[in-house]
DNA sequence: GAAAATTAGTTAGCATAGCTAACTATATTG
DNA sequence: CAATATAGTTAGCTATGCTAACTAATTTTC
């Protein structure tokens, strides 16, 4: 055997577990994924909004940024979301090229809505484990979120 | 206090771990995408070009059932794997309405190089953690792959 | 064994969503 | 005040999702 560094385990191989990781992101997101048509809304106008409801209100430019994409994108989903009535804006007072983009009642509820929709067959899935399984999904959660914040 | 069916713990709530997951696995392919388009091909392409590299050929209706979109959607991203050399098809003898799929040369190498590309920062941040650490999230890879295929 | 039904895939046409380039309007700087 | 920089929009391209309607091949039914 070899005792140096780990070489026995293979999946501690870096390249190897991140493939897994990506990978096993990728398959949650799938069957996840089904349900949010039922919004009406599409997948990009879904996310934007929820960055405009749980993390508040800001401009167009902060908005493109936090979802990644660039201005026009943003823009056009932004237009969708108000033609929708989902989102309202204003013209900034301190610099008038800027945007204040908000999400309206209608927007936050829809959001909620769809958020619950889209996690309800995996809470089900869940549910029907035991305790200590949920936990421990529970901290891979928490484990792969605080990976991706220190990328 | 209630001290029945650990409510006390607010985080074993399924709905509140599906949707740290969920928020997980959006977060990590965030990070990872980026540089998927460096390949030349579309997100789409790429990933069934992987579904038939990594799962062997197989129908346009296997394929597109894999990929979780409908038929017309798939026949026009196999067109586009054609047109780029990644993908060869046959007409399956035993029944000639059906397709088979398969990776050209050109396709595996590309998938991997591709992959490879994808999950390189990842790697890299991984490699720079405590190798226990790594075994943490490997194992939480596991699970919510497992979680993925019992839905 | 021929007509009917089913199955595999394609084509056409629509919407969303990503991009760059080029534009307008406002703010900042020299 | 002119030049430059910044915030968003518009135009136009590609890719990717869908349904409806089609062709071709196979299977089922009578």
């Amino acid at each position: 055997m070899e005792p140096e560094k780990g070489k026995q385990i293979p999946e501690l191989d870096p390249v190897a577990v991140a493939d897994r990781l990506h990978s096993a992101a990728i398959h949650l997101l799938r069957r996840v994924r089904t349900r949010d048509t039922e919004s009406g809304v599409g997948p990009a106008q879904l996310s934007a909004l929820s960055v405009l409801v749980f993390g508040g209100p800001r401009s167009l430019g902060e908005l493109a940024a936090a979802e990644q994409v660039r201005p026009p994108t943003m823009s056009r989903i932004v237009a969708g979301l108000m033609r929708a009535g989902l989102v309202r804006r204003y013209i900034a007072k301190e610099d008038r090229r800027r945007l204040r983009l908000e999400a309206t009642a209608k927007g936050t509820d829809l959001l909620q809505a769809a958020r619950k929709r889209r996690v309800e067959s995996l809470a089900a899935t869940l549910s029907q484990l035991p305790a200590d399984r949920i936990e421990q999904l529970r901290r891979a959660a928490e484990l792969v979120d605080q990976l991706s914040r220190t990328m």
